[in-house]
DNA sequence: TTCCCGCCTT
DNA sequence: AAGGCCGGAA
């Protein structure tokens, strides 16, 4: 009945669980909050998003009425720490939109579709691409989908899990053919990743001495490859 | 100056 | 494939 499970993928994903401990995601009060954070952190580090979230909730918008009768001013203003303001602000609008629309603004109606329709949907809308609408599904419906991220494929590429091209499609069918179907796993493991690609293993410092994985790992860069990379 | 839990349009 | 979006901490 595990005959799927991949030895190598559970090997990765302990190493980081015993380094990183469990990882509360999604870092959200609600739902609705982790729908908006799953948007606004797209490209914008993850503490900017928090200071657009607290402006939101100070000037009352953290809910889709609210926000679809604000102005668009209104809304730039409070999430302007999270970039890309102008466009983020029509993402947000449009979803809040959709789901009153649709939805009478009710996510648990949403969250009863199944994943394949769920995902066609938010991939519909603007602004919500293939590791948004993921995020969304497992984190926010609790439904079992693996979300890729730019630091996933690094891992993939640094241990080389795949051959060229590792893009997003490819990436998630060899995660979610190799390990069992769960939600708790599908969560800590993406949010384990996310805690090695952005403490430990970053663009110009791999940190290779404090890695979990840098036994797995077939490209063994240096602490400091700025430093160290042709120079003298 | 770099780098952040992307997405959309050419 | 590449450029635009575009604030803030390190």
């Amino acid at each position: 009945m595990d005959r799927k499970v991949n030895k190598k993928l559970m090997d990765i994903y302990f190493s980081l669980y015993n380094y990183f401990g469990p990882r509360h995601w999604w870092p959200s009060k609600n739902d609705f909050e982790m729908i908006l954070g799953a948007i606004l952190t797209q490209n914008v580090a993850w503490k900017n998003v928090e200071v657009a979230i607290e402006n939101l909730y100070k000037n009352n918008l953290m809910d889709p009425v609210s926000i679809c009768s604000a102005s668009d001013e209104a809304i730039i203003d409070a999430i302007r720490p999270a970039r890309f303001f102008n466009q983020k602000a029509k993402y947000i609008k449009a979803f809040c939109r959709h789901l009153i629309d649709c939805y009478d603004g009710k996510l648990g109606r949403l969250f009863d579709k199944d994943i394949s329709s769920l995902r066609d949907e938010l991939l519909s809308l603007p602004g919500i691409g293939e590791e948004t609408a993921d995020a969304i599904i497992l984190y926010g419906a609790k439904k079992p989908i693996f979300v890729v991220d730019a630091y996933t494929r690094k891992l993939v590429r640094l241990l080389n899990l795949l051959d060229e091209p590792v893009n997003y499609s490819r990436v998630q069918l060899y995660f979610m053919s190799n390990l069992e179907t769960d939600v708790y796993l599908y969560n800590e493991y993406h949010a384990l990743i996310d805690a090695w690609g952005n403490r430990i293993c970053k663009g110009k410092t791999a940190n290779c001495s404090q890695c979990p994985l840098v036994n797995q790992c077939t490209v063994k860069r240096d602490d400091k490859i700025e430093a160290s990379a042709g120079g003298s």
